[in-house]
This record gives structure tokens, C-alpha cells and sequence, in this order.
DNA sequence: GATCTTCTATTTGTCTGAGTATATCCCGAG
DNA sequence: CTCGGGATATACTCAGACAAATAGAAGATC
């Protein structure tokens, strides 16, 4: 694991603080010399941190203007590194519920194009990821880690690079609904059938099937995870 | 419009170049001292830009290994930058094609959410952004920019943030396809009446009424599409 | 011979301090 | 009241030095 440097963990911490409102939308940051005085940082390193939070949306930054948090809407949510921040603390639970949204509208028509487009490569990468949630179970690191492998495989089997880099937007999504599931009932219920179904009718190229399997995969997790 | 600055630039230049191809995944940039250099810039802003595009996906660096271009499944291609970068040069031709696929997956869906839970605000919006389209054309720059707004305006509708947050692709990929369509024949169809008849679903309430609408606006756009 | 450990050299990371450029704000003219 | 033009605060860029970390080689151990 390699070790966080103080640009990515002043990144970390501002962009957390934005997410979670310490600072609201349209605040103005102090200078970039009090700043890093008040952080014992140079200005270099608390420089480059800006620039993260501003190639992620979260910021902007003009001379004599100064430095500002930008309307909400702008906000990259579905970046890999903020979706890992506004899951650090605090789970915002209408925005998991937004995430999950999405995943019941994209995860079915993957499945469905997946079942058309998979080539044997992808198929096999789906026969693994389940063989490791059978392997590990879904409470183990590793199994969960396979859970979002085989979303992911699905996603890439469209062949369609645009739905496949919501990858780890939906695996943000899959490790969080399991871990909220698991944190009230002890796993009320064994997900893998559910997994399999998808498997068989993407391996059968039945397009519907997969559309439909994936679609009762997702009500089931929801329905799990409202019961909390 | 703002100047651009000096880490824009570098990074815009390097993130089109490696989208373009020019620099491939797993591929090694030259160290700081002889890249910045090279540009005739300080190690400063040779870095900040850097930072942007690790921010991005699109990079990672580490001491001693240097810094080089990530596998293409790690790239926030749905990032508003990256898409900028993309469609700056020639447009992929099979990007466009997923992107679109995306749009039809996510706006129906998306149509329909919005017929539930639009207020009498968004409403308005979207009134606005039709009467703009009427009025400017769909030829001009205004026109595209009401049309853009259009389709934000039903995803903001959604009340769901993760939704909302593809509104940059989204209308990032409802730019290409109208400049697309102009390219070749003259506008061959009014898409006015489509978006219209979104509205009135949505202005009634009427879900499946809404869904139906956009996918229908979205067929018929796909169809002046291929016929070039 | 293979694997683990240690060392080192290379590369990114961080710091300091100075100077530049730009956009906001204010003020004065029309 | 509107518009233009300058003062000023702020981010931006530069230069050069030092620190930290790690990939890869050399060596030690089994």
C-alpha cells in the first residue's frame, strides 16, 4: 500500500469537509498563504491539492477572486476518489439511495447488451468472480471484492467504454448496499443464486433474461436493505 | 472567458494527446525536469498539470518509477474535461456511438423519475429551455446551448444528485450528435415536436407517458444520425 | 538455485522566496 | 446612472534546493 502523499491527503480532507458541508457552495477558501501556514504545509503541496479538487469540480479558482466552492450540480459525484470521500464518514443516506437508483437503471440494459456483445474472455471473468463470492462469502474483503468484479465484468462485456467507466461508480454502490446490509441483519439472505441467474442467461445470450435476472437481482438487494 | 492557464494548457494538451493515442496505456512520460523543459515551463506547472490528469484517472506517478499513462478502463471518460479533450479533435467514432447508447439507457428512465417528482420550478426550466429552442433554431449556438438545458433540466428533475451529475456527459453528447446531424444534411427534421411532446408527459405527470416520449426522441435522433 | 534482505540511485515529492499577471473593486468622468 | 480606467489583492509562475520513497540491483540466506 503506498503511502498517501500530503497533496492527495489535503485533497482528501478539503474535498470530505466540502462533501459533508464544512464548507457550502459558494464559500471562499482563506489565501493560499494562510491556508498552507494554517496546515504546515508549503504552498506547493497545498496548491496541488486545489488543483485536484478543481479537476474534480469542486472548486474553482481565479486571481483576485480567490479560491470558491462551486454550485453542487458540478460536482464529479461519480468520481472514483469522491465517491470514496463522501463514503469515508457519514454515509449520506438520500444520496446512497440516488446511487442505487442509478444502478437499477444501468445494470439492466448492461446486463442486456452484455447477453448480446460478451465475448468467451468476459464470460469466463463473470465464471471467476462468482467461483470467489462462492469461495470467500460475501462477508469476507475478498468476497465483496469479487461481487464488484463480476458487476464490473458485465459492464465491460457491453463493449461500450462509456458504461464501462461507471465501473466504480456502481462498485462504490455494490460494496456500500452489501456493507449496509450486513451492519443491521447477519446477510439475511445468500445473493449468489440471484448472481448466477444473471450468469446463466448472459452466458445463454438471452437478452431479456439477463435485462430481467439483473432487475430482480437488484429489487431483492434493495428490498434486503430497506428492511433496516 | 477566462485566459487559460499555463497547467490548463499542459494538461489539456497531454490528456488529448493520450486520448488521441499519442501516448498509450502503460507507456512512461519523461521525468519532470526534461518534460518541463521541453515546454519551457517550470517544474511547478509542468506538475500541477500532472496532478490534474492523475485526478483524472488518466495518469498515476510514483518516486523512482516515474510517471505513465493508466489502462483505459481506470479513465473518468465521463468527466466533462475529458470529454471536451475527446471531442476537440477528431470525434471517436465509437465513442460517440456508446455515449449515445448511454443517453439511451439513461434519459428514459430519467423522463420518467422526473414526471414523478418535477416541481413547479424545474417545470419552468424546461419551458424555458423549449422556448429558447424555439426561438434561436437548433442552428445556433443559443439554440443548442436551450436544448442542452432541456435535457439538464429533466435530469436535475430526477431529484437524484448521482443523476444529475451526468448531466455534463450527457449534454456533452447532446452537442455532438445535433453538430453531427449539420455536418452532413442541413437538419433534415424538426426535433422540436419530439421535445414537446417529453414535456407535456412530464408536465402531466405521466411516467410511462414520458419514458416512451424520450425514447422515441432519442430513436428518431439515432436515425437522422446513420443516415450519414 | 530460489527466495528473502539490504543497499543505492533515480525519480517524484516538498519546501522556500521571489516576481508576474489577472480579474475584481472602486472611483471618477460622462 | 452608466461606463471606463486604474489601484490592489490574489492566484499564478518561476527557480533552485533538499527530502522521501521506491524499483531494481547486489548480496545473503536457505
Amino acid at each position: 500500500m503506498s503511502t498517501e502523499r500530503i497533496h492527495q491527503a489535503i485533497a482528501r480532507a478539503l474535498g470530505t469537509a466540502i462533501l459533508m458541508g464544512r464548507h457550502r457552495p459558494g464559500d471562499s477558501l482563506e489565501g493560499e498563504i494562510e491556508s498552507a501556514g494554517a496546515l504546515h504545509v508549503s504552498r506547493t503541496a497545498y496548491r496541488e491539492a486545489i488543483r485536484i479538487l478543481v479537476a474534480k469540480g469542486m472548486l474553482e479558482s481565479r486571481p483576485k477572486a480567490g479560491t470558491r466552492v462551486t454550485p453542487r450540480g458540478r460536482w464529479n459525484l461519480l468520481d472514483p476518489d469522491v465517491l470514496a470521500w463522501a463514503f469515508s464518514g457519514d454515509p449520506d443516506e438520500p444520496f446512497i439511495a440516488g446511487l442505487f437508483e442509478l444502478r437499477g437503471i444501468i445494470e439492466p440494459a448492461a446486463a442486456a447488451l452484455a447477453a448480446l456483445r460478451r465475448d468467451e474472455k468476459q464470460l469466463a471473468a463473470m465464471a471467476d468472480a462468482l467461483e470467489g463470492m462462492r469461495v470467500h462469502g460475501l462477508a469476507s474483503e475478498a468476497g465483496q471484492a469479487a461481487d464488484q468484479d463480476f458487476h464490473r465484468a458485465i459492464l465491460e462485456a457491453t463493449h461500450n467504454d462509456a458504461l464501462a467507466s461507471l465501473a466504480s461508480s456502481v462498485g462504490a454502490a455494490v460494496r456500500w448496499t452489501t456493507r449496509f446490509k450486513q451492519r443491521h441483519a447477519a446477510l439475511p439472505r445468500d445473493p449468489l443464486p440471484d448472481h448466477e441467474s444473471v450468469f446463466t442467461a448472459i452466458a445463454a445470450r438471452n437478452e431479456t433474461g439477463a435485462r430481467e435476472a439483473m432487475a430482480r437481482l437488484l429489487h431483492l438487494a434493495l428490498a434486503d436493505m430497506e428492511r433496516s
